[in-house]
RNA sequence: GCGCCCGUAGCUCAAUAGGAUAGAGCAUCUGCCUUCUAAGCAGAGGGUUGCGUGUUCGAUUCACGCCGGGCGCGCCA
């Protein structure tokens, strides 16, 4: 239960449904918390207007009249403005209502119970060496919204596909094989489009150190599928599913996959090749999906592995891709309704570049890639993490390594974890926590500023449900930099711990309720709060 | 040439799923520490939202066309 926010939501949608015999998506209500125009205004009556080409402000109107018949004390009074905004001004009462089961519920009073099953796949980066700076944005996004479609009740799966087969494989390979040559004093070769990073030397090097009998292939895949692994663990993302792509050939998945589609007739052979006609299906050109070679293609295996997703009954797909692929979408779309199934279950963010601000420029010599790993060890996990959530998913993301690093209010977390560390010290100074907090003194709270801050913070709610309607964690952020400022206004201009005792008691629980919205949020962001600065 | 992203204050960015008077921080200037952490707070200045047209009650947001910046366009993965 969310307090007056879900409440009023569930009312409205009601009323229409009864009245209009239609179900409108959210949302129904936003959240101003001002002065003139209320605390939760609705544009429901500009939306059904234009449905049904009648006038705003009578469909408002009506609907108001409805509304009223609801509540009892909860509102104060309802306003109809202009084109038809529907403005309602919840009561006091109604707040502190919510306050108390906010401090009752903890955590739990901003949660939903949506249980849909979602396959999440992101980074799926190729295992051809560490991780670099543009995966680790994708990595904890991903691993964020995972948090967010969990926190509303959705069983999610994260999933990481493993490019380990075709071409660049090949090379990988075949470039360790030369640097284990030249380890071992023979002639070797380094061609150009090898990969030239230093670390294939210590894949060398170790595969002999540990004279090793396995296939090599194997061995350099698992070895940098650790390397990953050790890199996505140091930003605390765990991954449930790693599928092989070459199991799923192996497996004679793909192959299976081509028949069937041969069996619709969308397969054709062209110069050589076979080809997918994905036009019929809204892409701009047809697609190979088997070679001249006879190779499959990487997309071939993509369908295969699509079909595996949706034979596995999720309710929604959902993949993070790089902004180099966005022009593999239509492909795969199309693709999806060549099996059989609605292109609309799979959606795909794409997630824009990372460019990193330092100031010791580090060159982009020979296209040097930075690697994840460097940037965590230097400016640690939660700053990482919370530099990542900074822009939207469509925004370039210029990553400050400078800012990140430093201990100042501008940098934005450390702004939002010394609100936590004030909090977590008056409470100490008390001698109290939050199991000593009692709502039966949330009575006290009577002035204009505590009512106005406690509306800030009941606005988490509709925080929330932007963040998990547009899958964007960055809302979390801006609300926790909203939250972090009116907190640090509220503790400059009231002190909490005063001589009239229900009035510390009171504002305590205004505090204890902010401890519990920053745990909340920043626990959704996998950052750990600070207690003590 | 085609496709994707971006263009908002001097700088870095916001503006919620079209909404009401386009907001923060930095920098500049002015105040506030015998009182729960000054890593903070209060205040001032700063805008033709790249340009144009359209869609409608309403456009920073959507559509189309320009201009400018970034990226991608393989029988690579």
């Amino acid at each position: 239960m969310r307090g007056f926010y879900q409440k009023f939501s569930e009312i409205l949608n009601d009323i229409i449904k009864n009245n209009y015999e239609v179900e409108l998506g959210p949302p129904l209500w936003e959240v101003s918390a001002c002065k003139e125009f209320g605390d939760l205004s609705s544009m429901v009556a500009l939306r059904l207007a234009s449905k049904f080409k009648k006038e705003p402000l009578e469909i408002a109107t009506d609907l108001k009249l409805k509304l009223v018949n609801y509540f009892k004390d909860e509102v104060e009074k309802i306003e109809i403005i202009k084109p038809g905004f529907i403005n309602i001004f919840v009561s006091k009462k109604a707040l502190l209502d919510s306050l108390n089961t906010l401090i009752k519920e903890k955590e739990n009073f901003f949660k939903n119970n949506f249980k849909e099953r979602v396959l999440l796949e992101f980074v799926s980066a190729n295992p051809t060496g560490p991780l670099s700076v543009a995966h680790g944005r994708q990595a904890v996004v991903g691993d964020v919204i995972a948090n967010i479609l969990k926190f509303y009740g959705n069983i999610v799966e994260k999933e990481y596909y493993i490019n380990d087969y075709g071409k660049q494989i090949e090379v990988l390979i075949s470039t360790v094989k030369e640097r284990i040559k030249e380890i071992k004093g023979e002639d070797f070769c380094i061609s150009q489009d090898a990969y030239l990073g230093e670390y294939v030397k210590d894949i060398a090097k170790t595969y002999l150190e540990k004279r090793e009998t396995t296939d090599l292939e194997n061995f350099v895949i698992d070895y940098i599928l650790s390397w990953i692994k050790k890199d996505l663990k140091a930003l605390d993302i765990e991954f449930d599913n790693w599928i092989s792509q070459k199991k799923l050939i192996n497996d004679g998945y793909v192959e299976k996959t081509i028949s069937f589609l041969n069996e619709k007739g969308l397969i054709y052979e062209n110069e050589g090749s076979k080809w997918f006609c994905s036009t019929k299906f809204g892409d701009d050109k047809d697609r190979v999906v088997i070679k001249s070679d006879k190779e499959l293609t990487y997309f071939a295996c993509d369908i295969a592995y699509h079909k595996n997703k949706l034979e596995r009954n999720y309710q929604k797909l959902i993949n993070l891709w790089g902004p180099d692929h966005h022009g593999y979408i239509k492909r795969v779309k199309s693709a999806i309704e060549a099996l059989g199934y609605d292109k609309e279950i799979l959606k795909i963010i794409i997630i824009q570049l990372v460019t990193l601000k330092t100031k010791e420029k580090m060159s982009k010599r020979k296209g040097k890639v930075i690697f994840l790993s460097d940037l965590v060890q230097r400016i640690g996990k939660d700053a990482t993490r919370f530099y990542y959530l900074l822009r939207k998913n469509s925004s370039h993301l210029e990553f400050d390594t400078q800012l990140a690093q430093e201990a100042s209010f501008n940098n934005a977390l450390y702004y939002i974890q010394y609100a936590n560390a004030r909090i977590e010290s008056i409470f100490k100074k008390a001698k109290l926590n939050g199991k000593d907090i009692d709502v039966t003194f949330t009575k006290y709270l009577d002035q204009e500023e505590e009512i106005n801050y406690l509306r800030i913070l009941l606005q988490f709610s509709n925080c929330l449900d932007k963040a998990y309607y547009t899958l964007e964690p960055v809302f979390i952020i801006e609300f926790l930099k909203t939250l972090a400022t009116n907190f640090h206004k509220f503790y400059e201009r009231n002190k909490v711990l005063c001589e009239d005792k229900n009035k510390t008691y009171a504002r305590l629980t205004l505090l204890e309720a902010t401890r519990i919205v920053l745990h909340c949020a920043l626990k959704i962001l996998g950052i750990k709060p600070v207690e003590k600065m």
